[in-house]
DNA sequence: TTAGTTACTCGCACGATGCGAATAAGGGGC
DNA sequence: GCCCCTTATTCGCATCGTGCGAGTAACTAA
């Protein structure tokens, strides 16, 4: 049998039926902490309960193309940092059938995440509090950004988010990726409390100011803060993050 | 509507068919060189190409479950060091229908990979050429281990390939990952063989060996390697990976 | 016992980093 | 214009990890 031949008699579903998501964690910061949006679930399963943006991938639909439209349709936003995560396919995790999600990491400036928390989206912005030090990984803790209640999320959601912190704290130091966490310029201070945020310690100011100028990912731009009341500090500008 | 009604009524074809595979990156060393084991397919599409060893996820199965299985029925080999690599899922990457492909590394020590070269299950042994140098990433050559002659991979499967050399030597010296690729007792010139095979780079003897005994992950069993018609090495044990 | 080979250790140089202190620069009050 | 307050930015030093050459130790074979 030629392979055309093969391909004309082949059977797409003899194998069972499942179903692909892309499951995005919207990760900002809020407040000096590391805070994601969720999105209340409006339908069947778990109705009411907090969710990560997520959708069907088409079938004709790259997996990024799918993550990006999710951000696009559920957040409103486009041309942010995104990437590839992790798949969860565990049997369970979805009562309506087999669902294997394919999640992705999407990171907001702190412009772009208090924008989307409020564009009437229905985005919740839920403060992350991670338990653990280092690169140890495990569970965290999430609650609404405004009242501060505890918040539970649906399916294994949480699992999905304690990742995408590990991941972000693994990666930031080696990988300019706190960068997408800033406006186009910034001032070192800035990224250094980006990162001290997301790493959950304190660093040297001397030392991480050395660190980053001499990884050259940095350009000044000669232009300095506005509308302090003091030395205003240089705006830099990522170059090769 | 509750939320067993709706379940009850759901579709699971709404959203289009898709197929959900997994691959395996059989990852090993061979003459000091990385290496990977092959598969010829022999059914449509693509049969007479060399491929990685994969298999459709079985409907209530695990991920990690469905690519310990494929290690079993396609390579009889278990209890080896599998992680989850990256998601494949561009659409026209199989012409059957849309297929996608959750990728895993299997790491294999020297016997074990021998092994399974030869234990006819028609696995082919590949020396891959990495041109790239530290982890700029990018595509690796394959070629025959016996042979020389230079291989092509169905499907996307180059890809997977050169991302799993990519992440390996990223992990490799900050996760215990070398120790996969050893047997349970080995000597430091041993691991320090590994490092530099797969990282593509010479090291320093006293330095490496230094900073592997400071990381705290090895333990001296107290014997020594037989069969040396010299000064006989220790032997070390794994303790933390 | 000696030669030969490899395991293993020492000592030093150098670069990266932690860290406190000194200096620079702007706004606001006087 | 001058002083004070606050933060930015730089300096100098101690410390640690690492690269590296050379030395010492241990075993086999002859």
């Amino acid at each position: 049998m030629s392979e055309d031949a093969f391909l004309a008699t082949y059977d797409p579903d003899a194998y069972g039926r499942l179903a692909l998501t892309v499951d995005v964690v919207l990760l900002g910061l809020r407040d000096g902490r590391p805070a994601a949006l969720l999105l209340k679930r409006d339908e069947h399963p778990q109705a009411g309960h907090w969710a990560l943006p997520g959708g069907f991938v088409g079938v004709a639909e790259t997996l990024d193309a799918a993550a990006g439209r999710v951000l696009r349709e559920k957040a409103g936003l486009s041309g942010l940092h995104l990437e590839q995560l992790y798949t969860f396919g565990a049997p369970g995790r979805d009562p309506r059938m087999r669902i294997v999600s394919v999640a992705y990491l999407a990171l907001l400036p702190e412009a772009a995440f208090t924008a989307a928390g409020r564009n009437g989206a229905g985005l919740l912005p839920a403060i992350i509090d991670v338990p653990w030090a280092g690169e140890a990984g495990g569970p965290v803790a999430l609650r609404d950004a405004a009242g501060g209640g505890p918040l539970t999320l649906a399916f294994d959601h949480a699992d999905i988010l304690a990742l995408a912190m590990l991941r972000l704290r693994g990666k930031l130091d080696y990988s300019g990726v706190g960068f997408a966490l800033l406006p186009e310029r910034f001032t070192l201070r800035q990224l250094q409390d980006v990162h001290e945020t997301i790493l959950g310690t304190p660093l040297n100011k001397p030392a991480f100011r050395r660190r980053m100028l001499d990884r050259g990912w940095l350009e000044p731009t000669g232009a300095r803060e506005a509308g302090t009341s003091f030395r205003p500090p240089e705006l830099y500008r990522c170059r090769k993050p």
